[in-house]
DNA sequence: ATAAAACCTCTAGCGACTAGAGGTTCAAGT
DNA sequence: ACTTGAACCTCTAGTCGCTAGAGGTTTTAT
């Protein structure tokens, strides 16, 4: 059963270690994310825990919403100094999701205003159809 | 000056009536969501009315969130019948967007949170980056 | 020894465009 | 009539963050 090392992962164990699916790991290592691990003789890769943490990292950084680069960038941030940097990385994601939180308010509630003029409507026509198609009808903003 | 017919438009006075760039344009036609205008004997695409309306109508659409998909189907509604279809596309939107909001609210608590941490840190360590790296430390949820 | 599961590489596809190369047509001014 | 330059044309490839599939090899368990 255990016929690996116990510090090394095949590229399965590292996928339930750390929740990331087998071919996503192999593109982050493509891309230049991920450090290469050894290979086995017949080629296979082996992590060790190091590879587990980066992983991690980068896992975590993606439920949040950061972009590859910005965990590229947050992944070379080493020293003391870098804080600052990385909290500027943080306060650029948070007000870029705000933004997107205003948006999409703006758009759910023009979305409710379509349905429930289209419940309301007293006559055959489809309200939905014509307020798409007169944007004059629409307070949406552009992007 | 006016040397077209005051219904036809080329692709520059379409986008810029529409506010939907040249490219765009031709890519919504490639896809078959706009229809083929016709072309002059030099090959230029000339427009009518029909086409803005239609272009509009995609724009308003994609401005709201929807999909490409959503807006063809939503073009093939014509028959009063098709309301409770519209209707159906637009509430599945509308529920999808809500869900963002949610996922968004609660990674801007994280990102806040994770900020506050590394403002309040007695310590010369980074505590950005040291959340990142603890998984443990996150409320994120999977998507 | 064999069979199945896990691994390997490589390419192509998703959505909704955008950018660029390299060439043609049109409309206005002279 | 001619020239200029803006606007047009097609085509390919790139963006982001994966995902799917083909076709083959290695490892592990029986």
């Amino acid at each position: 059963m255990a016929s690996l090392p116990d510090h090394e992962l095949t590229i399965g164990a590292l996928s339930a270690e750390s929740g990331c699916k087998v071919p996503t790991i192999r593109y982050y290592e493509k891309i230049g994310l991920l450090p290469e691990p050894l290979r086995t003789g017949g080629n296979q890769r082996r992590y060790r825990q190091s590879h587990l943490k980066c992983l991690q990292f980068i896992c975590h950084g993606r439920e949040l919403g950061f972009s590859l680069d910005a965990i590229r960038e947050l992944l070379s941030l080493n020293s003391p100094s870098s804080c600052q940097r990385a909290d500027q990385i943080v306060h650029q994601h948070l007000s870029d999701i705000e933004g997107k939180i205003e948006r999409l308010l703006g758009l759910k509630a023009e979305l409710s205003a379509m349905l429930h003029a289209c419940e309301t409507s007293q006559t055959y026509d489809c309200r939905v159809i014509e307020i798409l198609s007169d944007h004059s009808q629409c307070v949406a903003k552009k992007h």
